[in-house]
DNA sequence: GACATGTATATTGAATTCATAATTCAATAT
DNA sequence: ATATTGAATTATGAATTCAATATACATGTC
């Protein structure tokens, strides 16, 4: 992408020059900040989002920052009612049982293809990830936990090597973000999940695609039965 | 409207009334008609967009239109360099290959699911596109062809029943959209191309899940093969 | 007191303006 | 003639301004 353009700046020389200047504009910026505080829950899901705030909060006008929330709203995060303004995404039963089964089948093709392509580095990484988990488990420190959770996951998709997957992944993912900060696993269920992470660990190292992506799926049913559950008890003690 | 009607109106019955005023932005209308133009080809990939024409061309000022370009830029179809402004994006071989496997899964999935959800009309009416596409076909009418195809597709994918799904996929399909317009069939891939469409219907009649997923996945394959010796040769006689 | 209507205020949508960076092109040096 | 420098032009990024719309509040009516 930006590998052509580069290539035809110039000849050699300056496309060459070992550090760049790398500017970024004032809506970028911001999108990337908006964006990890929705996902980060620093923003909750309802609020409204009066822009003016948010202005003085980041010191940059509006025309910035409304730039950015078109986009948010693009992606889902953000919902922008005509001459009412913006407000973050509400998630619905709806929106999660649609996003199931794509995630789904997303989540399926990126363990196929991680088998394909992962190295032995690679899977010694995560394998310290998931052990990391598991102790995290054992204290149940249930935010540590999903951090290291995540992490594997991103480890797993990473490993698939393909740009394109893991922009659509991500997107659904950080729309589903919400619940998660509700979710309030079982002992029972959450034994069940580092189980199913071992199989996972076996699978991979096994390079066993087709079995990969079938765990990969189950465990993400059983991830969003709980989601599920946390949005249905959103409010209630 | 009769009088007992008028008097009992309340809240209720005006908020569902049946044709509520639509008011969108201008943001968002530039949004649809500059998505369509890029996808119908009538901005060719790598041009330049000078956002003072297109102002004119639209007969608005210059902020609706860069929100609109922005949104363009996250889903992939216009390049944003800072302070050198917009191109269409220019679809590489490696965007092509990374989009491939990702709209298999997504395109098998659609298959799943249409079968679970497809109602006997929905089918009558694909059989009916189907028709009208043979006979295109027949008058190698490529243009034609190529426009009911998306239909039938499009018929697939709604039959699905999950906007998610659609939206993703159709983003993707956008993406790819360039090269569409380069291909030049060869005659045989062409019926192969129609014999597949066969199947197609075939197991869709059956709600056969499974197998309209492979062979959608399969006919897909082909046509990323069509697509990537269009993009292959472009520039070329 | 509950409801409807009208007015003031605040917020948003879009145009305009201003500042800065990129491009163009002429003048100069090589 | 070609390449390089620097001023003029143009386009872009962001702030500001203006207009339209919605919200909040007050007033009046039943």
């Amino acid at each position: 992408m930006s590998h052509d353009t580069m290539a035809t700046l110039t000849r050699e020389t300056i496309s060459a020059a070992p550090d760049p200047i790398v500017r970024r504009t004032l809506h970028d910026e911001l999108l990337e900040r908006l964006r990890s505080m929705i996902i980060d829950g620093d923003l909750a899901p309802g609020d409204k989002v009066p822009e003016k705030e948010l202005c003085e909060r980041f010191g940059v006008s509006r025309t910035p920052l409304r730039e950015a929330l078109k986009v948010l709203a693009n992606d889902g995060l953000v919902t922008l009612t005509p001459n009412r303004g913006a407000m973050i995404a509400d998630l619905t039963l709806e929106d999660l049982e649609e996003a199931f089964p794509v995630m789904g089948a997303l989540e399926a093709l990126s363990g196929e293809m991680a088998c394909a392509n992962i190295t032995d580095a690679e899977i010694e990484k995560i394998k310290k990830l998931h052990l990391e988990m598991v102790t995290h488990y054992e204290a149940r420190e249930l935010k540590l936990y999903f951090r290291t959770n995540q992490q594997i996951h991103e480890m797993i998709l990473s490993a698939a090597g393909n740009q394109t997957l893991s922009a659509l992944y991500r997107g659904l993912e950080g729309r589903i973000r919400q619940a998660r900060y509700l979710a309030n696993m079982s002992t029972s269920r959450w034994t069940q999940a580092v189980q199913e992470h071992e199989q996972i660990i076996a699978s991979l190292e096994a390079r066993n695609g087709a079995e990969l992506a079938a765990i990969l799926k189950s465990h993400l049913a059983n991830k969003f039965e709980t989601v599920k559950e946390a949005l249905q008890d959103r409010g209630k003690p």
